[in-house]
DNA sequence: TCTGGCACTCGCACGCGCAGAGTGCCAGGC
DNA sequence: GCCTGGCACTCTGCGCGTGCGAGTGCCAGA
């Protein structure tokens, strides 16, 4: 095992590398951290650490950069996260207090992460079938077409046309209503399936074919929005990435189209708390030079989305760790609130 | 006024930069097109074409480039749109047809345009005020608490909390539900001020504040909804923006990002047809390397919204400005079928 | 186990010269 | 009067060699 001041070697030359974004030497690192030893010992100890895949040289006779592997055990070992100040605790609460609705909540979370990590941000608009049904809307536009309004709790609303196949008249339309919304109201938007199940039995015959295809188009709602929504900001800070960045920045801006692709980075962070995904642990090849932290955000104690950002490797980890759970924190309480 | 063939020449030179990439000399346009005379004509042609401005050269000793005065000459008189083919058109018709409703609608125009155009896409949400009202939809969430829903013809839907100062029946409710929509169904937005300001005189005195405050609650929906909406794709194209680009992406990222300077962009079109700045006609000083193609799109015969995309100035013009007018063609359609 | 010293390696910035592309201009021809 | 071929000139980009400096690895001694 490695000793602890090579952890502390480690640890210095993350943060120098982070801060200056040159490779580091072993002189410069006993001046700017009082380690202790001379650089010849710290130079020891980069040989071990090295040896272990912890750090490497971009190429003989220049300093040392961390790998992959070093930041992941920087972060897990020897780095917290580092609280937000509470000034800034503040201004993002006030910030989000001024959204109007739910779209303006996101948007204005990812505005904020963006700006407070300087980084690409990520933020998943909360879930359908995590969430709660609030009410079901039906509004007869024409004789035979019906709109279909789905309000969640978390204050989504998704609406879809239903072109029905007789005449449908505001008798049934209003009876549909009401024995739809008693059946799901409250409920998990999973468990609606299993509970519509029988509804077209209450009806005549000439209108069952009808409700039949409200309620299949109500289904297919859920799960085609199962396939969910981001919104995505700060792409401008991507122009940070490093000098090479023409090659690395196109996969990635692509990487960030993908909408699939990020739900599904976002998707395998299953921790509770914040999880961070550095370099190659991100299965995405466009991502490989990037990381990605990520936290579940959730108006209750139970996580309805996530959000996050996604940065160079070489990035402030215990700051952006901080940031990224502070918002997630207040974005949830303002979900609650709603 | 310019000769004939300097004209010819300027085409030429236009068309050359925007395929190569690279300043053309009198010598390789001689040999790519066909103009009848020798390079020491041509080279004379350039010399007054850069006299009055419509080219320049990078260094002494390199080839020609258009500048921006150059290429709003060839947009102008110089170069038709390039129609769609049959089957581009078909592909694009298919392609959107696919969508469920208007987020998908948009969030297709979005990837298409930026796939056939290779550049980034914008698309502008219908807008509110030039739309009208489909329905409005008053739910009682609890009893001081009532979701409204405004749906527009173009299948928008907004919908906005509004906390009552005194607890409302389900009489009422039902009762303003219907006043409202036998008023305002089928009306523009900008008319709903005026024919909802005396509903409240209809109601009971107890009711009366109510009534007023989802009244207003509605208004500013509308006034809000204003400052539109909008979708951004194909980032990932900014990367073919030429070699210096580190400079030049990081103010155009940072442009699309404000959605306030890209309606602005946006609206400043105003022909009935496709509208293009070239560079610093763009009035942003982050776009000023850039050029926007735009165009007016609606369901109906008049345009709800625009789209666009944003690009190199050097960039095929008669073929952006046909995929262009093409999608915003068939979007109109899809839109007015819905 | 740490330290100071020393030789060594390499990348990078700099200066130089050369080749190539492109121009401007001029004198001559149609 | 306009076009053409020829010629001298200018500039950029590139390849090459050199010197410098940062940083390393290793070793002997405390």
């Amino acid at each position: 095992m490695l000793s602890e001041r090579r952890l502390q070697v480690l640890r210095a030359i993350v943060q120098d590398y982070v801060g200056t974004e040159e490779p580091v030497g072993s002189k410069a690192l006993t001046e700017r951290h009082s380690l202790g030893v001379s650089p010849a010992t710290v130079r020891n100890d980069m040989a071990a650490l090295e040896e272990e895949g912890f750090i490497a040289q971009p190429h003989t006779s220049a300093g040392r950069i961390p790998t992959d592997k070093g930041y992941r055990l920087f972060v897990d070992k020897l780095a917290g996260v580092k609280p937000m100040t509470a000034p800034e605790r503040r201004a993002i609460q006030n910030f989000l207090e001024g959204a109007v609705d739910l779209d303006d909540v996101v948007a204005r979370t990812v505005r904020l992460l963006a700006q407070l990590t300087r980084q690409v941000a990520v933020v998943q608009y909360p879930s359908l079938t995590r969430s709660t049904v609030r009410h079901v809307e039906l509004l007869s536009l024409a004789p035979a077409r019906v709109m279909l309004v789905l309000i969640t709790d978390t204050g989504r609303v998704e609406q879809r046309m239903v072109d029905c196949p007789a005449p449908f008249g505001e008798g049934p339309l209003a009876d549909l209503r009401a024995r739809l919304n008693s059946k799901v109201a409250g409920r998990r938007f999973s468990d609606v399936p299993r509970l519509v199940e029988d509804l077209p039995d209450a009806f005549e015959a000439e209108d069952r074919g009808t409700v039949s295809t409200v309620l299949s188009t109500l289904l297919e709602t859920l799960v085609e929005e199962n396939e969910e929504r981001l919104m995505i900001g700060g792409t401008a800070n991507l122009t940070r990435f490093g000098h090479d960045f023409p090659l690395v920045i196109r996969p990635v801006l692509e990487a960030l189209e993908e909408q699939v692709v990020l739900l599904k980075l976002l998707g395998e962070a299953k921790d509770p708390g914040v999880t961070v995904r550095i370099g190659h642990e991100n299965a995405h090849e466009g991502l490989n030079s990037t990381s990605v932290v990520s936290v579940g955000y959730g108006s209750g104690g139970e996580a309805v989305a996530k959000l996050g950002v996604v940065g160079p490797t070489r990035m402030d980890y215990p700051g952006t760790m901080g940031a990224v759970r502070a918002v997630a924190r207040y974005v949830g309480q303002i979900l609650a609130e709603s």
